[in-house]
RNA sequence: GCCGUUAUGGCGGAACAGGCAGACGCAAGGGACUUAAAAUCCCUCGAUCGAAAGAUCAUGUCGGUUCGAGCCCGACUAACGGCACCA
């Protein structure tokens, strides 16, 4: 009998060995293929490692090792995005200042890392919040802002009138404070922006050359938004003579249709003609309140459509000659289109609702619908009326057309927009990358030059955030206060800080060369690790994360930093780890697992196990306690086939070439719970028969090495005298075998399985149907139609 | 409202490309071993009828296509995710 598998001292050891030995830290290899495995690095939060980080960095972590057996030159390195609110928040409550938190997390984390037996390079562990990292955070900004792409524009930020500070939209939630439940109110501010909207078109082309799950690619897109459209140039009548306003509309089809023009309260029509508007208290009174209304409320309120009249001015229809009033309300926005649009209540459900509710005329101008009802979108199908130069057409000719005839005349064009804005790129707060501009009085905003980076977060004493909107850095004068590069003159330093996302949008190139003190990649280790072959991560950062690193990656390519457009080829996601209730984890309901209960009760091996196989990866899944015991069984099971090894054995005819084959491609296509359930199933056929050859158990060994390392490694060692199995091959099936000479195939009389009869393979309708015969299956019945698919199923239709 | 995803036993889930529904695991029941328990091993395990052989029903609902549908088509329902007064 085998001695029993005592987990605790296996893993243990087998840990020290890799990590001893530097096992996985890697070189530019030229001899090798290169494959760069990436998850995405954790915020080290104070709870520690969860069970869905777990899942998350299993993936790769098999994938990683299968291609170290496969003679890859395996990259799969780990770091950590340690600047943001949760650290900040924590050390506040605490006193104590988030470099010493973020550390003494950071170091909780490897050391739960590394109990799991995950292979990630040690050497190249990276931190957001080290200088030395967010140098080239800073570095980067710096490119961004020398060629146009980073702003200042005055927006509105949520901030909480009782904690007298500004919140990032995630703490802010269906407007209302995270920490003190207060309505949030608008504040302006002038705030940094990227413009991720002049990479929008790129970003839309890119998803074409990538390996992601159609939905990311879906998801994206929306994201992003694209439309197709015109802008048309409609007069303003007011006193200082014409004011051409530009609407933005996807359905220049529909212009006989408009019956009034509406511009968004911050539209500059309103402010620049001031005099020519007669109610113009009761137009402020409205520009006021739409001001402080929160974002929340617009969308909440969107049934009830508010506005006012703008008396005074009025609009000419530019194809009719008609005049036609102008509104100002809320829903329509100054950061889409043009801030103006013209409606059409006929055929828009907004406009109809709106045109109701202050009694406007509804003219239809596509036929097809009830427009006394509701709008008719007429999307697809309709035909033009009282429309007198497209009438009959329908809507698809009917808008080329009418572009046509605006562009020859002057009054329009066709007009590309989206509907992704530029990334608000700052924060009031102390726990981030200073952004690296100075503020001169002579030269206006002067980057830091770049042989100054990096710009070092002050030590602050109190970094809780001020009352009045700014960032920390403020009250820091000493740091604040210092003197213009270009002029020499006295100058102020930018005190807010870079979002959270900074950091995390570029952290795989720092990965191929961390210590690199010269770029923010090495060329060479750039040249040799170029793309990242495969990146799991949460769908949670579809749209920002994974959209973000893409722009500026994008942006480092077209400024020759970078050789690649795209930074992942390919991309797989995790589907979230629920709590055995079926509910969503958390601390509130208490259906949390720890990571460190199951590695210390069951081992790492039977946590990464269970991980992989509780379901289909990309999808949620509950945690079920007693679906481990199974896992631990099974690896039990494993261990103790050393027990049933003879020296010759015929009956052992396993088929391992398509084991080998189900098991690898289930890996490579994500599918590991499969890839498992069939190594279980193979262990069950060992088990039925009694008995084993040691070559076999082998191939079992590196079949389940990537999920099970430690006692793989171990029994691969007690059973080949010393040998190391990371020094071996990833089995290899032969395409020959994958067939049996015989097949057996259903017999379907009438649709429903009858009977089941072995034939040798590529057989033909006649041999089956003797077969049958021979059955007697088919007495006193007479043989209608015969269905015969070679090798699969035979179908007969009887009487 | 728009976009997307999903729906299979008591549970998690299998089913390659329209061809044996329920692999694998859990739970449950029965048995062996044990003084006993745990562990381990063996058997049963979708529902209904039947002593059995077997038959019928069954992949969210209702229709359709097909020799054959969990899978394809049409119309629904529910849950989850994303976006949202986007012109």
């Amino acid at each position: 009998m085998a001695k029993e598998y005592d987990f605790k001292t296996v893993e243990k050891k087998w840990q020290n060995y890799w990590y001893d030995n530097k096992l996985f830290e890697v070189k530019e290899d030229a001899d090798k293929p290169k494959f760069y495995g990436l998850i995405e690095f954790p915020y080290p939060s104070g709870a520690g490692l969860h069970v869905g980080h777990i899942r998350a960095f299993s993936s790769i972590e098999v994938i990683a090792r299968k291609k170290r057996l496969e003679g890859f030159n395996v990259l799969f390195p780990i770091g950590f995005d340690a600047f943001g609110l949760p650290t900040e928040n924590f050390a506040m409550q605490t006193k104590q200042h988030p470099r010493i938190v973020t550390d003494r997390n950071i170091i909780k984390f490897i050391s739960q890392l590394k109990k799991v037996g995950y292979s990630f390079d040690w050497s190249r562990v990276i931190d957001t919040t080290d200088p030395d990292y967010y140098r080239w955070t800073q570095w980067i900004f710096l490119q961004l802002f020398k060629r146009g792409l980073a702003y200042k524009s005055n927006t509105f930020v949520n901030f909480c009138p009782v904690c007298k500070v500004v919140l990032a939209n995630e703490e802010s939630q269906n407007g209302v404070c995270d920490r003190c439940g207060a309505e949030v109110i608008q504040k302006e501010k002038d705030v940094w922006f990227l413009k991720i909207r002049d990479y929008s078109e790129k970003l839309l082309e890119g998803l074409n050359e990538v390996d992601f799950p159609e939905k990311i690619k879906v998801e994206q897109q929306n994201w992003i938004g694209r439309s197709t459209g015109a802008e048309l140039i409609f007069k303003v009548r007011t006193k200082k003579g014409d004011y051409p306003l530009t609407v933005y509309t996807t359905r220049p089809d529909t212009i006989y249709g408009v019956t009034f023009l509406v511009v968004s309260p911050e539209h500059p029509l309103l402010a620049e003609h001031k005099e020519s508007i007669t109610n113009l208290a009761e137009i402020e009174a409205y520009q006021a309140q739409a001001k402080t209304k929160r974002e929340f409320d617009r969308v909440h309120m969107a049934k009830d459509k508010t506005g006012v009249k703008v008396e005074g001015i009025y609009a000419v229809n530019p194809i009719t000659g008609t005049r036609i009033p102008v509104f100002t309300a809320d829903y329509v926005m100054m950061d889409y289109g043009t801030g103006a649009i013209m409606a059409v209540p006929a055929h828009d459900q907004r406009d109809w609702d709106f045109a109701k509710k202050f009694g406007l005329p509804i003219i239809e101008v596509i036929s097809g619908g009830d427009v006394t009802v509701e709008a008719y979108a007429a999307k697809d199908g309709g035909t033009m009326v009282n429309s007198p130069l497209i009438n009959g057409l329908p809507v698809k000719e009917a808008i080329a057309k009418m572009i046509g005839i605006m562009e020859a005349r002057g009054i329009g064009k066709s007009k590309v927009d989206y509907k992704m804005k530029d990334w608000a790129f700052n924060r009031q707060r102390y726990w981030g990358e200073p952004i690296p501009i100075i503020n001169c009085p002579k030269c206006g905003q002067v980057p830091v030059p770049e042989d100054q980076l990096p710009l070092r977060l002050p030590d602050l004493e109190d970094f809780s955030p001020s009352d009045d909107a700014s960032s920390p850095l403020s009250k820091c004068k000493d740091w604040v206060n210092t003197t213009c590069p270009v002029c020499g003159g006295p100058a102020t330093r930018e005190t807010d800080t870079m979002p959270q996302w900074a950091g995390s949008s570029w952290y795989f190139l720092r990965y191929m060369s961390p210590h690199c003190d010269t770029a923010i990649v090495d060329p060479q280790a750039y040249k040799y690790w170029g793309q990242v072959d495969w990146y799991n991560g949460g769908m949670e950062h579809v749209t920002r994360h994974l959209i973000y690193s893409r722009f500026w990656n994008r942006f480092l390519y077209d400024i020759g930093v970078v050789g690649y457009p795209e930074p992942y080829k390919r991309r797989s996601a995790q589907g979230l780890i629920l709590g055995s209730d079926g509910e969503k984890m958390s601390k509130s309901r208490g259906n949390t697992v720890n990571p460190d209960d199951i590695v210390d009760t069951y081992g790492a091996d039977v946590l990464r196990t269970y991980i992989l196989f509780i379901g289909d990866y990309e999808k949620p899944a509950p945690w079920n306690p007693d679906g481990i015991k199974g896992c631990a069984r099974f690896l039990n099971r494993v261990w103790n086939l050393q027990d049933l090894v003879v020296e010759d054995c015929n009956t052992c005819d396993l088929n391992l070439d398509a084991l080998i084959k189900k098991v690898g491609d289930d890996y490579e296509n994500v599918k590991f719970n499969t890839a498992i359930a069939y190594l279980m199933t193979a262990l069950n056929t060992i088990y039925a028969r009694g008995k084993t050859t040691i070559s076999e158990i082998n191939t079992l060994l590196l079949l389940l090495n990537p999920v099970a390392p430690h006692l793989t490694s171990e029994l691969f060692e007690l059973l080949n005298k010393g040998g190391k199995i990371e020094k071996q091959r990833f089995p290899v099936y032969d395409p020959a075998k994958l067939v049996s000479d015989t097949v057996e195939i259903p017999v379907q009389i009438m649709g429903k399985l009858r009977a089941k009869i072995t034939i040798p393979l590529n057989s033909t309708q006649d041999e089956a149907m003797a077969e049958i015969e021979k059955a007697g299956l088919l007495e006193g019945k007479t043989v209608l139609k015969v269905v015969f698919v070679p090798n699969k199923i035979i179908n007969l239709v009887v009487r």
